[in-house]
DNA sequence: AATGAATGAGACTTCATTCAT
DNA sequence: GATGAATGAAGTCTCATTCAT
């Protein structure tokens, strides 16, 4: 009976061709971390899944597409990873401190991706669409940018961050000064580490201290209590 | 008389030669700025520079020749900036604030060059070899990467920067989150600006201070000058 | 029972398919004509039917299936107006004028159609077998080609026409010109109109008016009505 | 010496490659001709040319350019003819016998080129800009459109044309119906001598001499005298 | 040293068509 | 009868590079 038929017919050839999408995905991902993507030629990914030129182009119909589409898994991931992260967290420092966890354990754990962000970033920014970034760096911070005003002025407010802060602007610089020594670290790799002698995640986790030292109230507030002794929240802070 | 004639001959030769290098040098770069380094084909840059392409195999025989080359010019001024900065610098933290300070000056009025490293980075880091990297980076900091534990040693010492610091770890830590927010600005560009709707010098230079009060000691000798002695709790911050 | 439905279902059946296949036409000749035929692809015909290539083949296999099934109705409507034109006017000249105002009034009013068969005539020509021509012109004069000549006889002996004229060859030359100056107005159309500065339907017609001009007896016999009996001369041209 | 042979050099290199191109556009010729522009690919034109794909790149990035480049000479061809023809004769009427004469001669002794301009007409028709026609038919006729009027007034004028022909319009249809005739009979060839058991010149020829009874002013003049007995010019006319 | 010509290699893309469901 | 998937074949075009002058 077709009406019986049709559903499972139609499921089949989804399915068949969601499973061809991720054969060429993934061919693609490997050959982008391996060669580069702009060392990678539609033939060669083609020939890696398996397929003929003629088939490929049912599915993708330029490496652009198939980078973009990677992205968005790429993405989707990370933005999933950052909320659940930054929901649990308290104070506002708590919060960046989470977030930039995140991007120390996608280092460690998803070096691949982070190196295809970096690819990406740098072949890409200058002909994509602004409202590309938007949506690219929005979902890493899936609250929004309005989000990191808050974020900071919320910090000066529960006494985790230094007063001086200027709310405008301090987490976008952070931010991109952690996702530029990420994807650094990502692409450079193991070079860095022959050279510094130090483990890549090493580094990171390092630069991520420094800069929550940079903005933690610790000190400041000491400043500014100015000639009475530290309270013992200090101390310890 | 052949003598004579002959190293005027000689001159005038290599003076052309070394100005028809520079004139493919010069178009290179701004292809690459404009398009990116791997979207330029070397039919692109021989006929921007004027020349016919079996012309262009009496210069260069490969993109690659071309990229090094220019990496060469920009690494010997930023090599020549650094090293003189570094000269005039007293304490630990002035030197490696003038350090910084380079790195934002190059930003803000040689962005295209940064760029141009950016790329470089991302594109080459793949393949290049090891050694080159550390040619590189050193000629970024030309007194090599040994000084950088020497450095934090001397800023404990001299007491302008944090006790609690790795020297083995941290000047790494804090050169590669600069050079990546550095060329990832640079790389994004008016992109950013649009977004954050900050310049992305004051970004940068944000960043630069975030991670310096991440670095100093100052706060709490400010305090300590201004009130009391530090109690040990802070000294240990 | 199974005799009451079959009826029915094989109309309904039928009349699907032939609903189908109006709509692949009709596609066809508007994509032929914007594009030309020889630019248009099946693929596009198959799109713009809102069918899938597999489905096509149920329906034309190739082209030509489409462009012969095109030109099929084209030339019916075409019999059947000349036709009923012929049959209505009384002497030769009137005959003859009769199926030029077709031409022209086809121009006018269905310059697409017209420009089909110019497309036809310059891209099929060479390959079509010489039946096929036949059978096209065939059309265009129901009567069959042998009747041109008794056309022309005609109109000698009805003083209608020129008695000089080559009952053999006027008329093919004629109805030559005709369709030739008819397509090529239609194929270059308003560029004409632009050049020229005319209507290409007032070009056309004065075209007629020329040609008929050049066939006529008639002013030798408004010459001969007028003022006196014609000269035997006058009467043999 | 150097500057002695630079010259000679240019030269030859200049004169392979009018060789080259020329064999490329005669190989071209020849396959349009046989096959139809839209059915010959750049791949038959280059191994037809006795070249490589790439090779043929240096000379022609195109079909198109192609046939331009052929357009270019066969109407360079016609426009010295035309010219010609219409500096010898005396009379419009002479001058316009003269042009479609041309037009005859070319039909028989130069079909292929004539082929050439109606499958042109036929197939770029729809894409060039209106400029391009203007070049076309402006060598064609190179005294320019607006001679047209003034060949008619002129023939009015010297009694060789009828009196009652609109010189804004006349010559435009003329023209248009002759190089219809023309190009539809070369293109269909031999298959119209078939069937119509004619030569194509020979109707040609015909189409020629009805129009041009349409168009002189014999009988018209004896209208216009009206009561007098015809000359013998004009019974012989 | 400069350059015109030639070209092998290969990337990209589209078409028409078949087959299994 | 309709359609999703697959694909051989072919065309278009560009690039890097060599060679002879």
């Amino acid at each position: 009976m077709p009406a019986r038929d049709a559903a499972p017919a139609a499921n089949k050839y989804r399915a068949h061709r969601e499973r061809q999408r991720r054969r060429i995905l993934d061919a693609a991902e490997r050959l982008f971390d391996e060669h580069g993507i702009d060392r990678v030629t539609m033939v060669e990914v083609t020939s890696a899944s398996g397929l003929r030129a003629s088939t490929m182009y049912q599915y993708f119909s330029s490496k652009d597409d198939i980078v973009w589409a990677i992205l968005g898994t790429v993405l989707a991931d990370l933005a999933a990873q950052t909320k659940e992260a930054i929901e649990t967290a308290r104070t506002a420092l708590d919060k960046i401190t989470a977030m930039l966890e995140i991007m120390a354990d996608r280092l460690t754990n998803d070096q691949a991706k982070v190196r295809f962000l970096a690819q990406f970033d740098a072949m890409y920014a200058r002909d994509w669409p602004a409202e590309r970034l938007l949506t690219l760096e929005g979902q890493i911070n899936p609250l929004g940018f309005r989000y990191f005003g808050t974020l900071i002025r919320e910090g000066i407010a529960d006494g985790s961050l230094r007063p001086d802060l200027d709310p405008d602007l301090t987490m976008h610089a952070v931010i991109n000064a952690v996702i530029g020594a990420q994807r650094r670290l990502a692409s450079l790799g193991n070079r860095v580490e022959l050279e510094y002698g130090q483990p890549v995640d090493r580094l990171f986790r390092e630069t991520i201290r420094v800069i929550l030292l940079g903005l933690r109230a610790t000190e400041i507030r000491a400043a500014r209590v100015r000639c009475a002794p530290p309270s013992r929240a200090e101390r310890s802070g």
